[in-house]
DNA sequence: CATGAATGAGTCTTCATTCAT
DNA sequence: AATGAATGAAGACTCATTCAT
């Protein structure tokens, strides 16, 4: 009766799993991707795949789920902190994801997969996360002064949203944009954004 | 003598069919979308379909052609006007087409599908004729003055297509975010990114 | 109330027809050649052409039923004459329709359409037709002497048609197997076959 | 330490599923049959057919390499015996499979599917193995003697495959010619065309 | 008569998922 | 736990045929 149920080595292997799919998605789209390339990237049969993942689309919701976990923690650990260092680093956490080439496609790829209704939850989940961290920090600013209060909270934090996502999108369609030249402008535009230009 | 082909009545049928894929496009996805779905949005058979386009990915590369034929038509019309002012109008018609609420859809559409091969080239040409043509207008802008001349040509107008196409994304993915009212921080943020606010 | 139907007219387009379709099943068999492709070569409209045949299997039917004549007329004129005559008639009249480098080709594709219930029949009639006058004329040949009497006239005209058959298939598959070239060793294996080696 | 894979019983079904495809074929011809009917005759889904065969066409194209390389090993076979042996062989190999029903309709479809690119490579395989191998053949037989020699090597073999093709021809087409029947004056036609009759 | 746009049944093929080993 | 052979539902696309003009 030996356990061979190993969690480290069974999150190991999830973890693995899921980071071919990214390579996956992020080269060929979602639909693009099929489970057989998913599992020889992963180097592993499909059975096994499907013993870690039931679907398809669950690889995509377990990678947005991670990330809406991430992001969580993220503003957990903002929360006692000036907003404005918050708002700040949030930018900087982009710009620090965007040097993985893969990331600016994981997140097309994420956009079309959207419309799938397996995935839509996901998706709403994890923009729900960060429109509502981002927006209490937003407010905090306010409150502490140095964010512009002529725009609610909400309509800022999805301009920062905005900027940020269209900043992994230009990355991804467009060879010559690079996140590490590109980065002071967006701190710029964020920043003259945030105290209302 | 029977003439029955009536290029007028060809090219309007065309557009319905376009006008059809348009709708079945933004609501679920290139991928989402089947061509039988296509087909009962503009009340033809599948024969039809495919007479009037040869592949599923054809409707998407025809739908980023006729945006590159408009796209075009509007760089020409504003190469003998301010520069300054076709870069508001190129600002104002993001903002009128962002009107009708499947251009947002259509948009991340168009992304997922472009990993697909056959869509890839249309879509690079689209993005080269929008590229080349606001590169030229920031070019000129910069030398009748008003833009600003601490950015190379070629990256204010990346940063101007980041705007617009971020514009898209969030009203695509945000109910609360609509066009109408956040075309003036649109306007404004464009404005402070060109003369470096 | 002219009289718009001019049957001569109608003849020569039904051939024309006809003579399209025996180039495109020639070159590309009865299932590779579409209805497309045989109005294409014809020079006319879909419509037309089933204006004039029912069916695509009509136009191999039709072709079928035209040899069946002629070889119904041809047997006829031989009804006369002597048996070896007409039996190297046949064996001329192969080696001239050899000539035409459409004709194996069409015969392999009536071969394919065989198959094919709609055309069965009319494949059945034309070689009942080709058996029955051969065997006829063998069994002439054997009353009037110099057609061996140790077959019956039936396997020899079965033997004899296994050859042409076979010559014609050669021609088909075998770019270096010359009609002008096997002719002489053609007459010489049906005469040895007739007379018994 | 899991392993599934079962050479013997990957091959054992693939010949099976190519077995399902020659009755199927040899019934209805290759264009005539669908990939359901031959799933259905060898009791399969749709699926496990193209994990074995990646398309309809690698059927047909499996089944003449699989003749190829029968043929190659009986012409390796003779290679060291008397040429006239190997000659007479080969007809009773002809004889032999002709016994099986399906042979003669399976031939009919190989010449019916001849007309796709892509069958007509393994076609073209098929017949050039073996013209070089009867053209050897015959010319060793010149050399030992016993063959005529007024016709080139080529010519001859070219005139048994003839009789060879014509025999399953009939044999297809004409209920009443048995090969065991027939069997006689094959072996008599081909002689005399051997020794120049 | 001639036309070719429209049709939709029928095919091949893909691929996510299951399950016996 | 891991495998990959087997599955079949679903989808893109073809093409013979019809019919309004």
């Amino acid at each position: 009766m030996a356990r061979t149920v190993d969690p480290d080595r069974h999150r190991a292997r999830r973890l693995m799993i899921l980071d071919a799919a990214v390579t996956c998605f992020a080269a060929r789209g979602f639909a693009g991707t099929t489970t057989a390339q998913v599992c020889r990237e992963a180097g592993i049969g499909s059975g096994t795949l499907f013993h870690y993942f039931p679907t398809k689309a669950s690889l995509m919701t377990a990678l947005l789920e991670e990330d809406t976990r991430e992001v969580l923690a993220f503003f957990a650990a903002h929360r006692d902190r000036p907003a404005w260092d918050g708002l700040g680093a949030w930018v900087e956490r982009a710009i620090e994801e965007a040097a993985d080439p893969r990331v600016a496609g994981l997140v097309n790829a994420m956009i079309g997969a959207g419309a799938l209704p397996e995935v839509a939850g996901a998706l709403a989940a994890n923009e729900a996360v960060i429109g509502d961290g981002l927006t209490a920090l937003v407010r905090r600013g306010q409150d502490e002064g140095g964010v512009r209060a002529d725009l609610s909270a909400t309509r800022i934090a999805s301009w920062v949203t905005l900027l940020v996502d269209g900043f992994y999108g230009r990355i991804a369609s467009d060879e010559e944009f690079r996140a590490e030249d590109e980065a002071g402008v967006l701190r710029a535009t964020v920043s003259s954004l945030l105290n209302g230009g």
